[in-house]
DNA sequence: AAAATTTATGTACGCGCGTTCATTATCGCT
DNA sequence: AGCGATAATGAACGCGCGTACATAAATTTT
């Protein structure tokens, strides 16, 4: 028994049409007579039909697939991050919709600009670059990619003085209102643990906490963003729970000159509550702490962690809608004038038990 | 300026050979002289060439991919549970060893046996099944698709009765560890939170419980599953935090009869945690409390959640391998003398404080 | 009623590659 | 040198589909 393969010619035959006819029908292009058009779905149906997509694929030199590419970290599930999780769903959400198909590739460690040749062997028409960094080869070949009129987005991350395709969240607002929020409560010695600087965000950050810090007279806005803030409150972790954990050590050195820590994800935030606790503070009492990203976490740690929301879903539907349906399907890459586009989407702080202590 | 796409006849051309010749060199297929091999290398090499992975397909009627199917839950980003995220992890890992690529397909919420489509429509050359349940007509679906040939592989979902390709996981045995585990730190009235009854993960639980139960002489083993055990100490949720919290209320109803719940995952069991605290209880000194599945979650609540570890991760990367390099490549959907693959993966309990209190 | 459209369908080709088969170069041996 | 065996290469085809072009049928216009 060998499972024979129904082709279109065959469908033709019993139809009495040409596989002109038959292909004609079922991408419904060209006038068709409403009874041959019957006559072929009919057969279609009858013979179990279904087209061919590599041939097809190859036929219309387009793979119908969205590719989106995550960092390979070595030991770290990506996966298992709030989130590369959500961003993947409201991609996924939006590919579907679109009659895509989602093609997850890994970035290979060692390789430079190893999506290139995505590109090259037309294994997808689009790319959704997570996780990206902003260090000079990666600029390189996004640069590269750019000049090829290869079609990508970036999501969560901005290059500074390029055009990419971009869709980022308003972090530094995030990130004001939240240290704002924090002021409000009555905090005054505010620290801020920051991630890694490849990050666009860290910057962007960075910024919300020195607005927010400056319009309260805290710190002095003439100088640069660094120099004006006292060392004991910045710091840095690499967005594990862990990074966060042993900050919490750092900034119980000098514990009586912060009451309350900003973080710039919840998974370190979580760090600094563990972190606290285990050198007998009490988060949400003795130390106010906020996070950013309002995960899944957020809301099952004791107490719940005040945290900035940042709408990750709705972002990864962005950049799949803005790449199927501009860049891909016709044939703009950029448009508004040449600046590209360059989405940016609001946060929104959500305010838990963990920040509303009652400061002295 | 247009981007030219090289191809192979080119390179063809360029190092003075046949297109088979260029063919056979970057197939690696055939006896080449050295250097005929060189001159081909480096003429593509100078081309920048690359082959269409679309026509290579096309030609040797293979996608390449692999399709990985996610059940479509309307308002629940699937990606976000622990559960998922790890399986997708391993498969992703195994794939980027095989050359394969990762096809993500959410099923369609109305139809019925969708993925048939994607093997007819050759876009998958095998795929990986998950958040399966046993419904009849899903098996059907599953038993049309054994039929018709086509290779798949079920992740922690089993049907009995059949001889599908299977990676489980011991939650039988899970189950009766983490109640023994109860019992041995003097726990004896213990009530079972379970899963949904078409996972077969609940039934599997179920057995351990009552394998447990009845070894220490608290329920009657020789009555049918269910009937042994008082009423109050079964109920069940569908694996979201809400269900657990809400189990929490209904528990709390008969809380003289309980003093500690094993739940079917940890998203339960933290809504359990949350539930029993809202309602003045302490977990871990009150109420022990046992989750399943080992996630981020249970190393955050307060108390730690002492939980039943599985390994998702290995569970993925097993099924991607058995599919990738047994099924597919060769020939022969079935093995063990026709019993087929099912592999069951074992689990391990990682105990915290949430169960260690010091119970009447 | 014939010519000029418009509508509907068929014919033929190519997409870029893998692969079979035929052909030629190379080698080992008597 | 001659022969058979093997190694190396080329010529040719087909995979299943989309589609440009040619053609035939139906419709409108003159």
């Amino acid at each position: 028994m060998w499972l024979h393969i129904v082709t279109r010619k065959e469908v033709a035959k019993m139809a009495g049409v040409s596989e002109a006819t038959v292909s004609r029908v079922l991408n419904n292009v060209g006038p068709i007579r409403e009874d041959t058009k019957r006559k072929v779905l009919e057969a279609a149906e009858i013979l179990g039909y279904y087209p061919n997509a590599l041939a097809q694929s190859f036929a219309r030199r387009r793979s119908g697939n969205l590719g989106v590419i995550l960092p390979y970290v070595p030991k770290v599930h990506i996966f298992s991050t709030y989130y590369f999780s959500e961003i993947l769903n409201g991609i996924g959400e939006q590919v579907r919709g679109l009659g895509y198909d989602m093609l997850l590739i890994f970035r290979k460690p060692g390789v430079e600009n190893g999506y290139m040749d995505l590109f090259r062997s037309h294994k997808v028409d689009a790319c959704i670059l997570l996780g990206t960094t902003d260090t000079p080869a990666e600029r390189k070949a996004l640069k590269a990619l750019e000049e090829a009129g290869h079609p990508f987005c970036l999501v969560n991350q901005h290059f500074e003085g390029e055009r990419f395709l971009e869709v980022d969240a308003d972090h530094e607002q995030g990130a004001y209102e939240a240290v704002k929020h924090l002021l409000e409560e009555g905090y005054r010695k505010i620290a801020f643990l920051n991630g890694p600087p490849e990050y666009s965000n860290s910057l962007d950050r960075l910024k919300g906490y020195v607005r927010a810090m400056s319009e309260a007279g805290i710190i002095n806005p003439a100088a640069s963003l660094t120099e004006a803030i006292p060392p004991e409150w910045l710091d840095s972790g690499n967005y594990s729970r862990t990074s966060g954990y042993e900050a919490a050590k750092r900034f119980f050195r000098n514990k009586d000159h912060i009451d309350a820590v900003f973080a710039a994800n919840d998974r370190m935030a979580i760090g600094l509550m563990q972190g606290f606790r285990d050198l007998g503070m009490h988060p949400g009492k003795d130390i106010a702490i906020v996070g950013c990203d309002d995960s899944d976490g957020a809301r099952i740690t004791d107490p719940p962690l005040t945290s900035v929301s940042v709408p990750f879903y709705q972002m990864g539907m962005m950049a799949a809608k803005l790449l199927l349906t501009d860049s891909v399907s016709e044939d703009h890459p950029k448009q508004d004038g040449g600046t590209g586009h360059q989405i940016q989407m609001s946060t929104k702080l959500v305010v838990r038990s963990s920040s509303r202590g009652n400061p002295a």
